[in-house]
DNA sequence: CCCTCAAGTCAACAACCGTTGACTTTCACG
DNA sequence: CGTGAAAGTCAACGGTTGTTGACTTGAGGG
């Protein structure tokens, strides 16, 4: 693969180059299609068809599947600073938080195609274990005793990817049919009894 | 495929065949890597090695690989009647059931194998939703109000199912460090409100 | 003993997978 | 205009998948 002159610009002030459109329909379509069949039900093929470009532009641009899997899965989770808020409240803001992650108008995030994939994916869940490992521990030391902040946490990850999981994948209809309203209540309460300890 | 005499006669009167022996080997061989890799990374020729028999005889046996996942896939949660014991006791009571249904000595339970592929296998989906939908329902609705009976049967499912997610096929290091009497106290705690609601 | 049917073996099929290399088209710039 | 590099097209590759059909082996009952 030949590298090029404008393959080394990208800072802001390259030109936009005309690939860029088709790059990023590549990368759009690979998120909805992973987040939608996980990663080996998705083919190459697929998901050149639904960017509407050849399946070999697919493999020049991005090297191999697996490398246009890693660089559909990049995300931020962005949890925000809980050692600054009322500590009564962290279960719900950190429901409140994730719903929007899930639910919000960026429908194709990375958490989502991740999470599909995991179960069967070795890398998909190395990265998960990265994110909640480092954002989610990181966030949860901040208050409470430092010591118990790893169990802390990996409990309220369990909690969180447990609903994330009945509710976008596994679609229980219990657990679908719930309101905002109803999720921010129950689930953060759980949360907050995993957050606070003891 | 033709149909034998001796596959009519399913009773316990019926002369142990021969060919029980591969049977057996072939679904134990098939929960482990199906429990392992999942649906889409196991092939039928992964399974035919282990068993130590012909691709050819696993298909004659059970027809096609689906029809294979879906018989390594039945099991029962044989969740014990909440309505007889102290409402208490409630969510350590279900903790400790479902820890021995992971960690006994059974370790080719069914429950593994539909988790594991539940993420990008309808099937395995949907068999989790009727499992669930049917007897954590069905469980949880003898204590507390009925009407809100499904809403805290999908709670408790997605805390569950995210348990055993990061810790079993995740692999979350804090969750997997857990002992089993943390995990029965802290997990116990948060099913214990999610059971009883409010 | 021999005959029959189940049990097991072997090679191959057709389809699909990710990936490659050679080719053509497009287009900005001298 | 023409020239060179980027963008896009096409056909095919080697490998793997689930599955099939024809064949051989083995054992039990008449």
């Amino acid at each position: 693969m030949s590298v090029g002159i404008w393959d080394l610009m990208t800072d802001s002030t390259a030109r936009p180059r005309k690939s860029d459109r088709t790059r990023a329909a590549i990368l759009a379509a690979a998120r909805t299609l992973f987040a939608t069949n996980g990663f080996e039900r998705t083919t190459v093929r697929e998901i050149a068809e639904r960017a509407a470009i050849d399946p070999a532009m697919l493999i020049r641009y991005f090297g191999s599947k697996d490398e246009l899997f890693a660089q559909a899965a990049v995300f931020d989770l962005a949890i925000p600073d809980l050692g600054s808020i009322d500590p009564a409240v962290i279960g719900e803001t950190l429901v409140r938080h994730f719903l929007t992650l899930w639910e919000g108008e960026n429908v194709n995030h990375g958490l989502p195609v991740l999470l599909r994939s995991a179960a069967s994916n070795d890398y998909a869940a190395e990265k998960l274990r990265e994110v909640f490992g480092a954002q989610v521990m990181l966030a949860i030391a901040r208050v409470g005793s430092p010591e118990t902040a790893a169990e802390r946490a990996g409990l309220i990850a369990s909690q969180l990817l447990g609903f994330a999981l009945t509710r976008y994948i596994l679609k229980l209809p219990p657990v679908v049919a719930m309101t905002t309203l109803t999720i921010v209540r129950k689930l953060g309460k759980a949360i907050q009894l995993h957050a606070t300890g003891t």
